[in-house]
DNA sequence: CGCGTTGTTGGACAAGCGCGCAACGGCGGC
DNA sequence: GCCGCCGTTGCGCGCTTGTCCAACAACGCG
């Protein structure tokens, strides 16, 4: 295969990674899968990873990390607390593609097993939860929200948007992703004392 | 080893099964595993079982029923809806030990590609579920709960636990057990209208 | 041009996997 | 007491896994 330069080959090999744990899981790739997708050699990741579990970490990392600069992206554009309450919403249940939650998915499930995929989806966990306390905070000192516990307050909406969310990937039909998003605005309104129309305007 | 049997035999693996996963995952639990645990050769497994993953599944099944099972007399123990919720969020989070969390989340990862275990989560799911409506149902009618809409605030508050427990089990000590009694039983009072009173017993 | 650096190859390696199978052995019916 | 059934064994087949490594080839520099 061509020569590529470290950064592009490393770049490469993540991208290939996505595509593979698309298909088949995240904890279901191989070193060869990964290799044969790309065109080149097994050998050849190995060059750039310690580890298979560095690869699906990098590749996890990637990939989630991309959706949370969008989310941060999406609240940095709206300037009072109550409009980046309502971006995060949208950015969050249905911009977070389903093929991404699945990845979350199979991340909490690997965890226990790969030590690389548990240290990058706890940092980007809470990464997450700092984006909503951040929020909820300078709602509270804006005197827009009400929040005994902003810390708490952002676990519990964030972990709903999961469990939720959740629902929606693994069963299917279960719950609607309509029902999640409506949903999480009550959770809110009831949470932080306001009332947010999470809908689609 | 000793002849069994039939019934005797399935029951023994699926036991063996589970003490296997409960200590390295239900992914990552071989035949070998399962043989050694029990004693035996690993050929027997494959006498009652056709695959490995009927032996996953069974076994998935007969932990998490049993943790519902345990929920469902929790909750028929206690007789006013008040203490019946309390009573379900007692079993759920403590009770429901890591290592039955960390089968859910092998459930949830692997439902998107293995039909027999999706049917199976999302059955339990929806029972889980089913569980916290009707004590809401009779707490609204009793009129010691209000709710709009009880489907709705039973998978609020069951995704939320699913939300917080994953934190626990997946990544440690981002945030503890007894975060997520305290923060559940708040969204529990703030969802159904009760006010924070007793939250120590 | 020559030469060192380095991206890349392709296979070796041991370990581990699910699964199948011929043979053993203890129990119950005749 | 014998025999057939069947739970059980122990092994091995074919394959896949992650990891490693010696050899090859393309590139930049002197």
């Amino acid at each position: 295969m061509a020569r590529l330069q470290p950064h592009e080959r490393r770049d490469a090999i993540v991208q290939a990674t996505l595509r593979v744990a698309r298909s088949q899981g995240l904890g279901a790739t191989t070193v060869r899968d990964v290799a044969r997708e790309m065109g080149t050699s097994s050998g050849l990741i190995h060059h750039y990873f310690d580890s298979m579990d560095d690869v699906l970490a990098a590749a996890f990392e990637h990939a989630a990390g991309r959706d949370l600069e969008r989310a941060r992206d999406a609240v940095a554009a709206e300037h009072d607390p109550h409009s980046q309450l309502e971006a995060f919403m949208h950015c969050y249940a249905p911009a977070q593609s389903d093929w991404t939650m699945q990845l979350w998915l199979d991340a909490w499930a690997e965890a226990a097993r790969r030590p690389a995929v548990q240290a990058v989806s706890r940092r980007l966990n809470r990464a997450w939860q700092a984006l909503v306390r951040d929020i909820i905070v300078a709602g509270v000192a804006g005197g827009c929200f009400r929040a005994d516990d902003p810390e708490a307050a952002a676990w519990r909406l964030l972990s709903m948007l999961d469990g939720l969310t959740l629902q929606v990937v693994a069963h299917g039909t279960l719950i609607s992703r309509a029902d999640v998003v409506a949903w999480a605005g009550d959770a809110a309104h009831r949470e932080l004392g306001i009332s947010i129309d999470a809908r689609r305007p």
